[in-house]
Parts: C-alpha cells; structure tokens; sequence
RNA sequence: GGCGCUAUCGUCUAGGGGUCAGGACGGAUGGUUCUCAGCCAUCAGACCGGGGUUCGAAUCCCCGUAGCGCUACCA
C-alpha cells in the first residue's frame, strides 16, 4: 500500500494519529482549493463529492474554496447547466469565497501564455495550433496527498496541445494557468486526473511556478462495479433532489464513500465533519454506491427535520410530484407527515402512502380489498364497526381505540378482525400508520362515508 | 497494447507483524404491535491467488489475477 504522505499539514505539524483530531483552532489561510465544474451537463454524483472534499479541506484548515467554470468548450457549454450546477451546490451546502472565475473570458490570456512559450522555444507552432515540446528521458514524479508517490517517464507523453487550431485552449494547459494565477495549494480531483498530472507540472515547470499539492481520490463505481453511470439509476444531484433525498443525508453519504470518521458516528453535518477532516485521512480506494445505505441515511435525516421544516418538505414534494396538496389544510399535512415520518425513507415516499389523506381516489391495493372487504365477514365486521363509530361522542384516535375493543370483546372478535377491513376501505391499504390515528385526522365524515361505501 | 491506481463480510469501512479481524448498511431469526415501519434481542457473513521474509503475515516484499482510470486539438 502506497505511503500516506502528511506533511501537506505544514512543516511545523507532525502528522498526528486520528486518535486526536482536535484542530478546530487551526487556520492556514494559506490553503487555497477550488472546484472546476464544466457547465456541460449537471452536477453528476462524483463531482459533487469531489467540491464536497475540496470544500472540507478549505473549512477544515480556515483556507479558502473558489470556484472556476470550465467552459472552454463553447459547443457543449451551456449556461442552464451552469445555473443548475450552483443551485446544487448551494443546496448541498457549499459556499465558495469569491466569485466564481471563467475561462471562456480568459482565452486571450492562454494565448499570451502560450505565446511565451513559444518565444523560449519550449513550445512550437503546428498550424494555428501550438504544441509543448516534451524532452524524453526524464521521470516526472510527485508525492499524491491520497496515494503516495507517483512517477511517470517523460518518454510515455507526447507534446502536448497547449492552444488547439481553433484558438481556444486545451484543458491541461489553462487549468495550470488558472490554477497558478489563484494560487490553488491542493488540488483535490477525482484519479482520472492522475495522468494528467504529469503533464501539468511540466507546464508549472515551464513557468516556474510554485508547484500545488495533488490529490487523487477515487471515482464512484455503480453497484456492479463499473464507472457509474445512466443505468445504475440516478447519476447527478438534480435526481435525488426530485427522489425527496435531503441535501445533508445526500452530502453525508457521498463523503463516507473515502473518508470514515473516527469512533462509531457516521451521521455528521458538514460543519462537524469539517472539523476532524484530513486530506489523507482519504481513502485510496473505489467504492461502490450504495443507494440502501443512502436511503437508511436519508431516513435517519428525515427523522431528525424540526417539525415545521419536515412539513414544509412534505409539501414541498407533494407539489412538485403534481399531487396537489394544498385544498388539504397545512395543519392537517403536518399531523399526517408526522404519521408516516418513520415509514418513509424518501420524501417522495409519503405521497403514493398517504393519498387517501388529500383525495377520495386514493389507490387501492387489489389483493388487499378482496381479502378484507371481499369477504362476508370483512363486509359484516366493517358494517358494524361503522355502526358504532357513527354514535361515538368524542371524535379521537383514543376514543377510537377504546370503542373498536369494546365492540371486539362484545363480539367475540379479535381488534384485527374490526381493523383490516376498517384501513382498507378507509386508505385503500393493507400498511401504513396506525388505523386510530387515520381515523382521527380524517374526521368521521369522511371515515363513515369510506365505511360505507363498499357496503352498497 | 502502453502507462497508472486499487484489492478486508453482498456494500461502505476499522485495523496495519501476535485481535475471538471491530463497526455501519443490507440479510436472517425471535420479541413488541391492528398492518407496515420503528424499536429491542440474537445470528450468518471477509483479509483476491501464489510465493517469499519471520518463531509468527490480513499487515512487509515479489509475482500473478481482477476491477477501474488514462492513453483526445473532451474536460
């Protein structure tokens, strides 16, 4: 296994065991990250944890997180996907310091660069284009902050396009560029950047700028090992947003996917993880995602929300999933949110449960009618539980419980016997939240008229 | 093909010469209960393979194998 390299925490700390990760007091303002989305699509998965790690790096040692827009590629480039990339990072809880720089405005300062190497002779021109002149015989080497040391022999690079003929400029040549004149100290991206790294210290070479630490972490593999993508589901921020997943459970997961807290916890806000991260505390290793775990995290969230934010959420869902929610007065939403919030592991969940809440043609589970309404004792028992709750006095999911055993012990009949048939046709479900609970928040207007109806 | 990264339960991982190889998700079983979920209890489940080094290797070294990445005038 490849050596941990920790002296990116500066010369005068001793790399530290993670048995005491106290170094909330320490501010090095001198560290400088960024984050470089290409505005070519939305916010995949992998890249938000990438700004995830390089935004804890920067809050963790009081360094600085900046922003830079790829946008070289003017064809593939699109001002929608730039919008939607902030918005997603803002919803995961990022800040950056400063705004955010783009390169598509800088091409003239790319070509003046490339022009001064071309001047030196460590450059040439090969049509409208130019061209890095890469000397063989030398091994390019640096110690990754992830993986320990790498070297590559100058031999296996070619020269390399530093303007392209059609005067914009290549990737490696103006994120060297960028980075140096930002004065980025660690970069943070993702291992298919590895073998763009040595070609890029020759550039800082060139230059004679100051060299940044590089860190390489690991992509995120589907379920079945392969780089994740379309198939295996959801693949950028947008879709777990729309799923009903909570930025903070989203967040949390992508950062244990490479780095692991100390002690038991896993579930930790951004602020607290941002005080015992370390870079090298990253792993070097893929990992696969996992939506199971995703889903049991985002549960553990959900149970956590204030009331009032988890009803604002619910609502929130329900609207954008076209179930219009809002003839149903909020306090009646809420009271029903909170009856599910432990069944549900998504936001999106708590519609296709609980539409019998905010509509009379609530779906209707098959199998579970003519088990419990198709039968003459589900149709008796329902009749006579109806009945009885018709001349009740006090309308509670209390008075409820206690009428409903009464009447089973009166006729000899098990609570279930009164209760399965009473859910079914009151939700149209064989599951969900307690049948007294329903019934209450419902009203008995609207129970006896369920009640009945199958009657007819 | 060349170059590079990686390898502990199904998944995320802790550990890093002597551990009953620990935790979490998921799974299974039992309990609670009107169902589901939850909660409680319990269980199953791993050091990629082969050689070394060593009294002793999951741990160090070498060789394989596999996965992934790069090998663009994409970023």
């Amino acid at each position: 296994m490849a050596v941990r390299l920790c002296y990116i925490l500066g010369a005068d700390e001793a790399p530290s065991s993670r048995s005491k990760p106290d170094r909330g007091f320490q501010v090095d303002d001198k560290l400088i990250v960024r984050f470089a989305p290409s505005p070519t699509g939305f916010l995949h998965l992998g890249s938000a944890r990438t700004a995830l790690f390089n935004w804890l790096a920067a809050r963790s040692r009081g360094g600085r997180f900046l922003l830079r827009i790829e946008d070289t590629d003017k064809v593939r480039s699109e001002e929608r996907f730039l919008d939607e990339i902030l918005e997603d990072l803002r919803w995961l809880g990022l800040d950056w310091d400063g705004e955010p720089i783009r390169q598509s405005a800088r091409f003239d300062l790319y070509r003046a660069k490339a022009e001064e190497l071309v001047a030196r002779g460590r450059a040439y021109r090969e049509g409208e284009a130019v061209l890095f002149r890469v000397e063989p015989g030398r091994t390019l080497a640096y110690d990754d902050l992830i993986h320990g040391r790498i070297a590559v022999e100058t031999e296996n690079i070619k020269d390399q396009v530093l303007i392209k003929s059609d005067g914009s400029p290549a990737y490696n040549f103006c994120c060297v560029v960028d980075d140096a004149e930002q004065g980025v100290t660690h970069i943070l991206r993702g291992d298919d950047h590895i073998s763009n790294t040595p070609k890029q210290i020759l550039f800082y070479e060139a230059f004679g700028f100051p060299q940044p630490h590089f860190g390489h972490m690991p992509l995120i593999l589907g379920p079945d090992g392969s780089k994740l993508s379309k198939r295996h589901g959801g693949v950028s921020v947008t879709e777990y947003k729309a799923e009903g997943f909570l930025p903070a459970a989203l967040a949390n997961y992508l950062i244990l996917l490479g780095w692991t807290p100390p002690g038991e916890r896993e579930i930790l806000s951004l602020q607290e993880t941002a005080e015992i991260f370390r870079i090298e505390d990253m792993s070097g290793v893929q990992a696969k995602f996992d939506v199971q775990k995703l889903k049991w995290m985002n549960g553990e969230y959900i149970l956590k929300l204030p009331a009032a934010e988890y009803a604002a959420r619910i609502t929130a869902q329900l609207r954008s999933d076209g179930l219009d929610p809002d003839h149903v007065p909020a306090e009646r939403l809420a009271q029903a949110a909170e009856l599910y919030r432990v069944r549900i592991k998504t936001l999106r969940e708590f519609g296709p449960l609980a539409d019998f809440f905010f509509r009379d043609d609530f779906a209707v589970d098959e199998e579970g009618q003519a088990k419990h309404l198709g039968t003459a004792e589900g149709k008796a028992a329902l009749a006579l539980f109806a009945d009885r709750l018709a001349g009740l006095d006090e309308w509670r999911h209390d008075t409820i419980e206690a009428l409903c055993r009464e009447l089973a012990q009166e006729k000899g009949l098990k609570p279930a016997a009164l209760i399965h048939p009473a859910r079914m046709a009151v939700s149209g479900k064989t599951k969900g939240a307690g049948l007294f609970e329903i019934m209450e928040l419902l009203g008995r207007e609207t129970v006896l008229r369920r009640m009945k109806e199958p009657l007819t």
